[in-house]
DNA sequence: GACATATTGAAAATCTTTTTCATTAATAAT
DNA sequence: ATTATTAATGAAAAAGATTTTCAATATGTC
C-alpha cells in the first residue's frame, strides 16, 4: 500500500522505513496512528490516539491502535508515559522525556522537560551497580507558587 | 478496640496514634494492612498485600485493602511505586523515598547510592518554575547483569 | 490478478480498581 | 456492661484499561 497522506511528515517517513525495513506492512490503519503520534506535541492516551486517527482511517478498532503502540514502543519510536490515575499516554521518544513536579498541596502537576545532564548522574550508577538501565522516572515533590503563599498566610 | 498484635511493632504503634489522633477507628482489618506493609522490606502489589494481611484477618477484603492503602497514602506513611505492568507496588515511606533500580526482568530491587549532585539537577526547574521542592522520587529501570546475560543467550 | 499470510476489528476475556449498599463492629454515651 | 451512633467492612456489581480470540480483510509478492 502506499502512503496515505499526500502531504507527508518527514518524522512519519522514517517509522514508515524502518517498518518496511522490518519486514511489516504499511497498512492504513497503522498509518493513521503514526501520523497522529507523529504530528502531536504531547503524550496522548490510547483512547485519544484512536480518535484522532479515526479522521485519517475511519474504520481504525481501539486495539488496532494499542497493537501499534506496543509495536512502536518496542522498536522505541514512542515511549509509554505513566500517568497519576493509572493508565498510560504515549509520545514520540524525543518528547517522553518529560518529568513531573507535582504540589503536595493543590495537586497540580506541572510537566518539565528532560534534563540532559540526567546521564551525568545515571551513568556512574549503570557502571557501579552493571545494571543496564533503560528508563527512569523522575518526580519532584513540593509546594506551588500559589500554596507556598497560602502558608505563610 | 485493642490492638491484634501481642508483639507489637514501633512503626505500626506510630500510624495508628495518628490514625487514631485523626478520628479514624482502629479496626481489625486496618491493622492487618498496616501490620503487613510496616513489617515488609520492599514493594508489595494490592493483592499481595492481600493474601499476606488474611493471615491476620482472615476475613479481610481486597476492597478494604485498597482503601486502608489509599488513606495511608494520603497521611504518606506509604508511598505508591510506579510499575512497568501497569498496576501498582506500596511501600513504607522510609523504603518508597531512596533511589531505586529496578529490574524490570526478576524484579530485584536495589538501593543505589550517592547522589549529591541531585541538586544540580533539581535547583535550576525550582528556580524556573517557582516551585518550593521538598522531595523527590527516582526510579531507574532496566535489567540486572543476571538478566542481561539471560536475554543475550 | 491470484496467492499466502500479516493484520485487522468485533466481541469476549482479563485484570486492576472503584462504587454501591446492606451488614458489622468500633467508639462514645449511658 | 448495654446501648446508640455511625464509620468501616465485604460481597457483588460496575467501571476502565488492556489483551486475547478468531473469522474476515487487506497488503506485499509472484
Ligand atoms: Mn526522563
Ligand atoms: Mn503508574
Ligand atoms: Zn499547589
Ligand atoms: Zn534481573
Amino acid at each position: 500500500m502506499k502512503k496515505i497522506f499526500n502531504m507527508s511528515n518527514p518524522k512519519v517517513e522514517r517509522v514508515l522505513a524502518d517498518l518496511k525495513r522490518l519486514g511489516y506492512r504499511l497498512t492504513r490503519p497503522r498509518q493513521s496512528v503514526l501520523q497522529v503520534l507523529m504530528e502531536a506535541d504531547g503524550c496522548l492516551r490510547p483512547e485519544e490516539i484512536h480518535a484522532r486517527a479515526r479522521r485519517y482511517c475511519s474504520t481504525l478498532g481501539l486495539v488496532t491502535v494499542y497493537r501499534t503502540l506496543s509495536l512502536l514502543s518496542e522498536m522505541d519510536h514512542i515511549r509509554r508515559v505513566h500517568r497519576e490515575d493509572g493508565c498510560h499516554s504515549y509520545a514520540r521518544t524525543e518528547l517522553a522525556h518529560g518529568h513531573h513536579l507535582i504540589c503536595r498541596d493543590c495537586h497540580q502537576v506541572i510537566e518539565f522537560p528532560g534534563l540532559d545532564n540526567m546521564s551525568t548522574l545515571i551513568d556512574p550508577i549503570a557502571r557501579e551497580t552493571g545494571f543496564l538501565v533503560e528508563d527512569h522516572m523522575l518526580e519532584l515533590v513540593g509546594l506551588c507558587p500559589v500554596c507556598q503563599e497560602k502558608v505563610e498566610a
